[in-house]
DNA sequence: ATGAAAGCGCTAACAA
DNA sequence: TTGTTAGCGCTTTCAT
């Protein structure tokens, strides 16, 4: 049997109370009884049982975070970002990953619910009225990273995936490029599609017709790079710069390229998104947009606290700065 | 107000015993009367209490995860291999960076104990009398995790460091490099002691003198690979291969020989270690230590059920087998 | 198969 | 400033 409060208590010749007190650092306590009361908090070893006091003041201090994929580069340092944050505001997190699977995002969500969170960050995923109603089963505020919902409900932190797309798009056609190819990520995931409209949008105010052949969409990783990019130059019409949804998949183009016997920047100009560490681990370096993903979860976790401590909060939908970094995969 | 265990019980005219029995899946239940009370309960969107289940019943499902930095490209696949069983399990994860800083993992250790993990992964970071002295005020168990204590008390899994860094030292001696260089982490963590020990059994074996010149110990960094790399080939005595402690490092060795005009593997050899996505996301590509750290992570989780399952475990201390993939990086 | 009731360890009025 | 006491929502004997 471990030591409690009332332990704690007799020892010291209080009541409990005054040891919660203590505790809970609640000032009415005279200083002489305090410092007996921690004498014996100390000599006894006595640890503060979490769970009892989650029941009984309803707050557990502890943050659910709903993850896409906690071994990806991108999710990774996001959650880097919320942790950090989470320390200095005293929270625990509890982590799990949903690889984006709607069953699973939704059976999180219950999860993390019945253990009382005092608040759930969701990341990456889309966020349907089903999610939007198994949130509000709960009075636990929920905030979305890398994510958004469309009826503007819930509040988030992102950047402006469309103008960043579009910006990084309209750089290659700057640079000379009628249309430069796209590879991207499947587009029923709206993060995508915003990355996706961008191009399209760059591509509308420039030329007259679309080549669908310079589209490719396919998953996030460095083979699909690789892949994508060898059908693209395999064509009879081949790009000459391509835009590029993540790094990972960036350097996959790189290197196909490459293998292929292409130079970068000469023959094929290549932008990737994101900025992760791998933009730098690369060579050339990788052109890139900057998306400050530890600072995307770092905010994201701040303003969580603000709803958990209900403070007024008034910008909800925060969309962070971005910008293009031109590194040697452009010229 | 939510709903409790006690509304569902009035509103099925049954008492809370049947209801947390039909809950907790006890048999001892007639099956009409289970009927009716999943009736109520899906009727009143009745979720049971966590915490409060977890006061009662000392069990709170949940494991504390103390990991050196989850950004880490290392460390984030480990933790995910820990989260899947964890979650094959039915347990959740608390998860926290420590930075291997001693002091915040005691901290942690005690944090976690509050919450009533009902048992701690403990990830990197030296284990020290301390550590085992804080883990051994609850009756938690305990799993290490690429980390070991030396008094062989607490059960961890890991690789044999040491063996994998003499065989890769060894492979490059045999291939007629006279002394491999080293480059790697700060040897006042274990592990990293462990590879450079191997490093030195395999000069020892084969050469007379060792060149400390070419013994690089740093921080675990893409930049600290391209700065050890740059300093070793400006010496008078340049090495013609090298033994990186990680990968990551080992790219920023190859770009940074790379940078200087050698080619890799012909003017330089390098071998790296852990086998990350990066490996293989590098031109040349990486020969290194595959290392199978999502594997480390699941086999100490699953190790961390049984222990919580109390049930018997015979082999306390795991080592996973490694093996050297040779790429390109090497000749 | 079901119910009654005693905790689990703590917080938070309320009294004193 | 301190103590008393009633919960928080559930599990778990022990009866029945």
């Amino acid at each position: 049997m471990s030591i409690t409060i009332y332990d704690v208590a007799r020892e010291a010749n209080v009541s409990m109370a005054t040891v919660s007190r203590v505790v809970n650092n609640n000032p009415n306590v005279k200083p002489s009884t305090r410092k007996k009361v921690l004498k014996t908090i100390e000599r006894l070893g006595y640890r503060p049982n979490a769970v009892a006091r989650g029941l009984a003041s309803k707050k557990t201090t502890t943050v659910g975070a709903i993850i896409p994929d906690i071994s990806s580069i991108f999710f990774s340092e996001l959650a880097r970002g919320i942790e950090d944050i989470a320390t200095m505001y005293k929270y625990n997190i509890i982590l799990s990953n949903s690889d984006q699977n709607k069953e699973k995002e939704l059976q999180l969500i219950n999860t993390m619910l019945e253990k009382q969170v005092d608040g759930i960050l969701f990341m990456g995923g889309n966020v349907t009225p089903e999610h939007v109603q198994h949130f509000s089963t709960s009075s636990a505020p929920v905030v979305l990273a890398a994510t958004y919902d469309e009826t503007g409900k819930i509040p988030s932190v992102n950047i402006d995936y469309k103008v960043a797309a579009y910006e990084a798009t309209k750089l290659l056609i700057d640079k000379g490029h009628k249309q430069p190819a796209f590879i991207g990520g499947q587009v029923d995931i709206k993060l995508n599609l915003d990355k996706y409209e961008g191009y399209l949008k760059a591509l509308q105010e420039s030329s007259a017709e679309i080549n669908e052949n310079f589209i490719i969409k396919d998953s996030y990783s460095y083979n699909a790079g690789i892949k994508g990019i060898k059908k693209l130059l395999s064509q009879e019409d081949k790009p000459t710069a391509v835009f590029v949804a993540s790094d990972e998949m960036a350097i996959g183009v790189i290197h196909g390229a490459q293998d292929l016997g292409y130079k970068i920047p000469e023959d094929l100009e290549v932008i990737g998104f994101n900025n992760t560490r791998l933009a730098t681990m690369v060579r050339p370096t990788l052109s890139t947009i900057i998306q400050p993903m530890y600072d995307l979860g770092a905010v994201a976790m701040r303003l969580l606290t603000k709803y958990m401590n209900k403070e007024e909060v008034t910008e909800t939908e925060v969309i962070l700065p971005h910008r293009i970094i031109e590194r040697d995969s452009t010229k």
